[in-house]
DNA sequence: GACTAAAACGGAGACAGTCTCCGAATGCAT
DNA sequence: ATGCATTCGGAGACTGTCTCCGTTTTAGTC
C-alpha cells in the first residue's frame, strides 16, 4: 500500500522529499546575513563575502539564489507581503481615497526605506526579467484593488491606470536619499492623489489659464 | 625681459600651455565611443572596452574621466544644457503652467530616453557625491524659474517645493522601461501638474469624502 | 630645425567580484 | 546500518576596475 502511494507520487513529481535540515538552516543564515549586508553596504555588496560570513561556500549561496536579484527578492519578500496584507486592512477600515493614500504612504515607508529594493523593483515594471514575478503580482493586486475601489466611489478619475501610480511610487522610492526625502515623498504622494481626482472636482482649467494671462511679466 | 614675463606667469599659474591636440582628440573619441557604448550596453558597459574601442589605453581614459560617473556626466552634459536652454524659450512663449508642463515633458523625453543617466542623476538629489554639481545647478535653476513663475501666476500652489517636482521627474525617468512607458510618463506629468494646482481650484476634499460614504461595499 | 621639459600615452598587472564545476560530505528513507 | 540523492564548499576561470610607471609626443623656446 505504502509503496503504491509513493509510486503514485513519483508520477507527478520526481520525489517529494522533505528538504534537508542543513539546507534549510543554511538558507536562513544566508538570508539573515544578506539582509544585514544589503542594508550596510548597499545593493552591490559582495556575495562571496556574504557566503563567507554565513559560513557556507559560494556554491551553496549560488545554488539557493542563482542571481543577485533572486537573493534580494527573497530578503524583502516579507516586506512585500506585509504591504499586500495592509491593503485588505485599509480597505476594510477606511474610505476609498484615504485607504489608497495610506497604502501609498506605507509603500514609501516600507520600500523606500530599504533603498536596495527600489532598483531591483524596476524589473517589476520593466525588464524582461521573470524574477520578482511573485512580488509583482502581490503589489499589483493590492494597488489594483485600491484604485478600483476609489474609482467606483467617484473620488478618483475613472481613466487612471493603477500601473501608472505604481510606476510613480517606484520612482519616488528611487530617490529615497538626501536630506528630507521622507517629507518630500509624503508631499509627492499627496500631489499624486490630488492629481488623480476627477476633473470636475479638480481644477477647471480654462478659468485658471484666463486668469494667468495678466501675469506674463516674470 | 621675456624670461621675466614667463616667470611672472609662473607665479599665478604653473604654465599656460595650450592643451595638446592629441589629448583633445582622444577625449572626443572617448566621448563618442562612450555614448555609443552606454546606449548599447547600459550604464555598466566595460570602460576598458571603450578605451580599446577608441584606440587608447585604459590609463588615458581614466585620466580624462576619473570615474564612471564623470564620464557619464560628460557624455550627457549636452542634453542637460539643452534642457536648461529650453526653460528660457518656454518661459518666453508660453503661459506659466504650460511652460512648466512642456518642460517636464521635455525632461522625460530627453532624460528618460537615455536610461543611463537616470541612475546617475540620483547623486543630484541625494548622494554625497560632488559629481554632477554642474548639471545639478543647471537643472535646478530651470525648474526653480518655471515653478516660481507658475506660482506667481496663481496656477500652482505657493507651497510647492520645486525640488519635490524634480525628485518626481527623476523618479519617473527611472522607470523608463517596459511597454508604453512613454505614454505612462506623459500621464504622470499631467497628474503631477494637476496635483500641484492651488487647493481652492483643485478638489474640495470634504464633499468628496461625504459622497463616498455610500459606496463602502467593494 | 633642434632641443627640452612638461604633459599625455598605454598596457601590464594587482586587485576584487561573479559564477561554475565537481569531488567530498551529509542525511533521508528504508 | 546502508545506499544514494542531495547538498556542501572552495579552487579556479573569467571579467571588469583602476594604478603605476617607462615611453612617446608635443608646445614653446632658442
Amino acid at each position: 500500500m505504502q509503496l503504491f502511494f509513493r509510486m503514485a507520487k513519483n508520477r507527478t513529481q520526481p520525489v517529494v522529499r522533505k528538504p534537508r535540515t542543513d539546507a534549510q538552516r543554511n538558507r536562513e543564515r544566508i538570508l539573515e546575513v544578506a539582509k544585514e549586508a544589503f542594508t550596510r553596504f548597499g545593493a552591490d555588496a559582495s556575495l562571496d563575502d556574504m557566503a563567507k560570513q554565513a559560513g557556507v561556500g559560494a556554491g551553496t549561496l549560488y545554488r539557493h539564489f542563482p542571481t543577485r536579484d533572486a537573493l534580494i527578492e527573497a530578503v524583502y519578500r516579507g516586506e512585500v507581503e506585509k504591504l499586500a496584507a495592509a491593503e485588505g486592512k485599509f480597505s476594510e477600515t477606511m474610505l476609498p481615497v484615504e485607504a489608497l493614500r495610506a497604502w501609498m504612504l506605507l509603500f514609501v515607508d516600507h520600500i523606500a526605506a530599504k533603498q536596495i529594493i527600489a532598483p531591483a523593483l524596476n524589473s517589476v515594471v520593466g525588464g524582461p526579467s521573470k524574477l520578482f514575478e511573485g512580488s509583482r503580482s502581490l503589489i499589483q493586486g493590492a494597488i489594483d484593488a485600491l484604485v478600483m475601489r476609489a474609482i467606483k466611489s467617484g473620488d478618483i478619475r475613472s481613466d487612471l491606470d493603477p500601473f501608472d501610480l505604481l510606476r510613480a511610487l517606484i520612482g519616488v522610492s528611487h530617490v529615497a536619499s538626501g536630506p528630507g526625502w521622507q517629507q518630500s515623498a509624503r508631499r509627492l504622494v499627496d500631489i499624486l492623489i490630488t492629481g488623480s481626482r476627477p476633473v470636475n472636482r479638480a481644477a477647471s482649467r480654462r478659468p485658471g489659464q484666463a486668469k494667468s494671462e495678466g501675469d506674463r511679466a516674470v
